[in-house]
DNA sequence: CTAAAAACTTGCAATAGATGCAAAATTATA
DNA sequence: TATAATTTTGCATCTATTGCAAGTTTTTAG
């Protein structure tokens, strides 16, 4: 039931192909719609339209309107997890976490087209892409956990969950101040790094957080 | 321009004391419906009809019929601003932010009817009301950040929205791991305080984390 | 107390996202 | 090439959501 007899050799049958590029077309003509006209104006007839397929062909691709836009996203999400399998032995799992987030930070950056940007522009202008992007950080964090656990076998479950939750929502800050903020990949890279940084050594590390003005650069005097 | 010759004394008018009931009746017929037939299975006549009022007036009292979940919510966040601002001197931010979420924790659990038992269903089973939820926990996490820069006018601005967002992130995934494995009220709060700890005294403080399996209960070697 | 003003409710119509279904078209298999 | 499997499409439908204008209720002014 699965020889192939004469041609159709290679990588996949047609079908497959022209599946990847009808998606493709899809989240083209979407993103490319939502930046010119934005995503309230752009409806699924105009997307369907300009990526020449009927309108009930779209949510056989995407489930919603809000999904196209991260259509990229779950590309990348697949080298993500593929880098996280390729995990050199030696590494802690925090160095390892970190590794991976800056690798993909600058994958991200690296983006064909413009379609970070746009994304970041929707994402910080319409309240539903905002928490469909949410949502997605929370699936993947949930992920995370998973792997973690898979990697330090004798981690309390609810701590590998805490770690987890903590960093990703350290670092989602970073990246939202970055972008709210204007700043250069650079800049983002260094704020990724003092974060991480923050996280690891502990919050009460920040001098200005505790009660002693005079502190040395050194807290160990907090209470737990 | 305001004073009130005869009756209608107290708090509020009359017209103030019916918005607030009509909103609560919405609410409360949209949660005893959500929690009867199923968020999708009720529709917004349907709620409506149970409240006594037009379709049309749902939308005047909740801009969608994901926000009627989350009304309670709304009430609680004015009690947790308020306790915000009555913050005892003396007492560092760190332990403020975890004071508050504790006794709001307590506070939610104390919650009439089975209202956040609702809640939690319908959030962890509707993707849409979790995207909702994780929203307004951003929210919530920005209004954090811009209060703890108040409290601290020396902080970094970014490191602030770090401090927060890991707080926020591992409050949140501890929630999170409670309510998807049925803790009852006091494991949670034990969850809350481990996970505040380990947040405060550094990810590596978690041995397993690192790469020194015999380290002591103190773990001061990891690189920044 | 009464009339005008202000705020709220309601009904009606329209838009658009989303889903189920069955016919039509395309690709794969033998 | 005939047949099976899969995909695309058109159509009907449901429902959330919004704008608008008319109808009610509460407040304010006289």
């Amino acid at each position: 039931m699965r020889d192939m007899h004469h041609g159709a050799a290679g990588s996949s049958g047609l079908r497959e192909r022209k599946k990847r590029r009808t998606r493709q077309a899809i989240a083209a003509a979407a993103l490319r719609l939502f930046a010119e006209r934005g995503f309230e104006e752009s409806t699924i007839a105009d997307i369907a339209a300009a990526a020449d397929v009927a309108p009930r062909t779209f949510f056989s691709y995407f489930p919603s309107k809000e999904d196209v836009v991260f259509a990229e996203i779950d590309d990348r999400l697949a080298d993500v997890r593929e880098r996280l399998d390729r995990r050199p032995t030696g590494e802690t799992p925090l160095t390892t976490m970190r590794r991976v987030v800056l690798e993909t930070m600058e994958a991200l950056a690296a983006e064909q087209g413009d379609y970070a940007a746009i994304r970041t522009k929707l994402m910080l202008e319409r309240p539903a892409l905002q928490a469909r992007a949410l949502q997605r950080l929370y699936d993947a964090e949930q992920e995370l956990t998973e792997r973690l656990r898979g990697l330090c076998p004798d981690i309390d479950a609810s701590d590998a969950a805490v770690v987890v939750g903590a960093t990703v929502g350290g670092l989602k800050a970073a990246i939202m101040y970055c972008r709210t903020h204007g700043y250069e990949p650079a800049e983002l890279n260094a704020a990724l790094d003092r974060a991480l940084a923050i996280m690891e050594d502990g919050l009460a590390s920040l001098p200005v957080l505790t009660n002693a003005p005079d502190a040395g650069p050194e807290g160990t005097e907090t209470t737990a």
